[in-house]
DNA sequence: TTGACACGCAAGTAAATGCTTGCCTATTGG
DNA sequence: CCAATAGGCAAGCATTTACTTGCGTGTCAA
């Protein structure tokens, strides 16, 4: 089990806990290769915020960056979310609130 | 489209976004119905730390409780895990990052 | 070449977050 | 009944976070 796995996982989930950056995976998504300028327009933040945001989803690798010239151009990396997706979520996606409903009904009907 | 919705993943992927959290989700996958007290032990952390870790945990309805005398049970719910899934996650799961590879190379080798 | 453009760097700030300590209430078993 | 147990409430504190402003640097086009 490697420590990297973790950390890199904490990264991805903290990147994602942000609306302002789902927002800006969700501009990706509509459009790759779009410049900080360009994602940063029309949007109630200034571009500096914006970069911030880029980079901490950098940091996680779920978006990953090309140099043109004076432009940087970004890309969206679906590789994290699918292996938060694979190591964590799946696995809580059993339905398991049946059994919690039927239990809670079970505790309060019961007269004490 | 509520406005609501989104109000509500953002608890969920900030309930997501902690380590500690992500812990204690998977102590109740392991065992459910703890007492919050079952969930503190060992931990290097305060009763109190578990306990408002709990109610973020409630907040985003990942966790459910029921009440038993002094006793608080904790159950899992996967149901807004899935949400996020379904109505999130699984949008970027198409693989991406090939066409981006191809590109930088493309970019970086071409002789300026 | 020179000004405009795209972006980076860094310090400062207000608010949110994670956690603690201290105390209070409710339930339970002897 | 009453001490021990399980948990809740709230204030305080250190760190992190999200954002700003101000300025510097590389690039391009006229």
């Amino acid at each position: 089990m490697t420590p990297d796995a973790t950390d890199h996982m904490d990264l991805v989930f903290k990147a994602l806990a942000d609306p302002s950056r789902r927002l800006l995976l969700d501009r990706l998504f509509a459009a790759e290769g779009q410049t900080l300028g360009a994602l940063a327009d029309g949007l109630a933040m200034t571009r500096q915020a914006v970069s911030q945001h880029l980079a901490l989803l950098e940091a996680a690798n779920l978006v990953a960056t090309v140099k043109r010239g004076r432009e940087k151009l970004h890309y969206l990396n679906a590789v994290p979310i699918h292996e938060a997706h694979a190591r964590w979520i799946a696995k809580f996606e059993r339905p398991r609130l049946d059994a919690l409903a039927a239990l809670k009904q079970h505790l309060e009907g019961d007269p004490e």
